[in-house]
DNA sequence: GTTTTTGCAAACCATTTGCAGTTAG
DNA sequence: CTAACTGCAAATGGTTTGCAAAAAC
């Protein structure tokens, strides 16, 4: 499918600035992004878009679907295209900034069971799980 | 112990400004509370410390390991005491704002599984979880 | 032709920083 | 006394917003 017809698919009328826009956030395939990055890579293209309605295009693409937003604590909002990637968490490094995906149905049962101990109403709420850092210690892991 | 002995205990020179800041985030025990939670307090205190200083200050607590910082992804840091309870992570409803702590080694095996998986050496990094949101199902949990 | 969208520049907001004056040890 | 700390005001950096001009349908 070409990257333009996402815009259709998912109900947003094209202009010139969301098909660079939707062109770009594809060329990272499954890897992350940043607004900053989409820009870089529009400049280079000289295929002029400006930072607001950059900004402004990727909130949209949240809101409809086609993007998710990463928040990994670096201060600026990272995006990850939701078509072809099933759901997933993150593992993040915040020494060397690498960041691993990966899925597993732990975390979410997890979140079920945590409520049901707490006693609350999950289902009425969106959750969202946030881990403190973690070092891993040399003899839980040895690869 | 007096909240101004933590001072002492983790080895941070005591200040007028200091003084203030450990002894109202104290106040707040368990919960977690923000660099203007702190500065509102002190502003109804009278006990004037500067906005600039309550940062250093926080920042200051949190290397030396009296407080943890929080990232909800709310756009600014929410601080916890870390002296009083133990390790734990944290489910935070976008909705409603609420935030359920919770420790479970599950989270903890699964960082160290994940890692294997991906044949990434974890013991060289500090991993951060993160989740993206999920919305629990009602059929998954009916409290 | 009317509604949307855009670019620009200014605004925002949490946090950081430079610097000169003040405090701690 | 000297080094550490403070307040102020300005800077920072990612993101948002008001508005007039331009594009979409």
């Amino acid at each position: 499918m070409e990257t333009v017809d996402l815009l259709k698919k998912y109900n947003i009328s094209s202009t010139f600035a969301r098909r660079q826009i939707i062109r770009q956030a594809a060329s990272f395939g499954q890897r992350h992004f940043s607004a900053e990055d989409i820009l870089k890579k529009m400049r280079k293209k000289k295929s002029r878009v400006s930072r607001a309605s950059t900004f402004r295009a990727l909130n949209l693409f949240c809101q409809k679907g086609i993007l998710e937003a990463i928040d990994l604590g670096k201060g600026f909002n990272l995006y990850e295209l939701t078509d072809n990637s099933g759901h997933h968490d993150h593992l993040y490094c915040l020494g060397c900034g690498k960041i691993l995906e990966f899925e597993d149905k732990t975390i979410e049962d997890l979140q079920v069971e945590v409520c049901r101990r707490k006693n609350f109403k999950a289902f009425k709420h969106t959750l969202r799980i946030l881990g403190l850092c973690i070092k891993c210690k040399k003899d839980q892991l040895k690869v």
